[in-house]
DNA sequence: TTATCTTTTTAACAAATTTCGATAATTATA
DNA sequence: TATAATTATCGAAATTTGTTAAAAAGATAA
């Protein structure tokens, strides 16, 4: 619980009240490694916020080579099939971890709670969206501006880190291109 | 006034003092067509309500025909360059008027007033971020996701009038392709 | 350690896209 | 209306990227 209250309490202020209103709906869940969050097809119901671990936003293709990386989430960032959370229409994609993951989440039942009963539950919730809108927006527009090459790059000196724990095809699959493809791009940097 | 009230009632009630303090911070501005709005690497100072008319999100490169429009708002949508009014930190890209084109628009501050002074605000401001979201978060699963040609199918089936009223080239950097391309595209569709 | 499976790299070819040049069509303007 | 300016289309060459297949490198488990 440590770790989220942190991260809350560097978003805003918040009273002991709302915190522990809010705090008693989160349940702890742990996957071990490509476990599956979330199903395509299904109505999400959960919004987590990552305590451990890195978790990969997917859509299946026909072989594995072909599936798309949407995104990837990492410790201490929420996460959720968002569309489908706030629409509540089948999810289309995939929630999947990539490591050994822990998860503290509350439902969509219990976060309109939250937003209806704590003073609190707005304004995180309102900071929350936005957050998650800035991470999409600049992902879109990278997905438009930059080549696939400025794209590794980038994520290169952004998360030095996702280089060495994240296998090539699931960021090759991310950035937009082929496994090959992405071992060129490697290949003509170094 | 009018379309942006029906537009709030829309998303949740609102009562009458919570509206007059809202509504008394909104200033209207009439632009005419091909008016810069928000300069790159200005501060977004405003998020806007569309009255009338259509605005293009757009980073310019050297070449008009290598320009890449980032998106396109309309009529009863919110408007701004929001990553830098969210943050405070300079534009990285343009907002300019396709049409003569009518806002009613408040200030980074005069919203923050709101946020603080209504009940409603919090709220309301949560789920307009929620749902510019859902827009580019759809958008990035797109350019990942579909063809250039699934992406024009898409457009001229969600927004007919798109097609008509904005000239093909810029459809085609909002798709991200070449005129030339999306020329041909249209030719096989047809 | 070997054997097996997965991941990454490499290569050759095919397909898609861009670039360039030119022209046609449309729109704006004197 | 005539002229200029912009926008859209077309073909061919050049480039990039995807596809398929196979080899090399790394990881995992018996």
């Amino acid at each position: 619980m440590d770790k989220i209250r942190k991260y809350i309490k560097s978003i805003t202020e918040i009273n002991d009240e709302d915190w522990s209103f809010f705090s008693s709906k989160l349940h702890k869940n742990s996957y071990p490694k490509k476990s599956i969050i979330t199903e395509i097809g299904e109505v999400e119901n959960h919004i987590s916020f990552i305590e451990k671990g890195i978790v990969r936003l997917l859509i299946p293709k026909k072989e594995e080579a072909d599936e798309i990386t949407y995104g990837f989430s990492f410790e201490n960032e929420f996460i959720s099939a968002y569309s489908s959370f706030l629409t509540q229409a089948p999810s289309l994609y995939k929630l999947e971890t990539l490591v050994e993951t822990s998860l503290l989440s509350i439902t969509y039942s219990d976060l309109q709670k939250v937003y209806k009963h704590t003073k609190i539950g707005n304004l995180i919730g309102r900071l929350v969206a936005e957050r998650l809108f800035i991470i999409k927006s600049n992902r879109a527009l990278s997905l438009l501006n930059d080549s696939a090459e400025k794209r590794y790059f980038n994520l290169f000196t952004e998360r030095p880190n996702l280089i060495k724990e994240i296998p090539l095809k699931y960021i090759a699959s991310y950035i937009g291109v082929t496994p090959q493809s992405l071992s060129r791009i490697r290949k003509k940097i170094t």
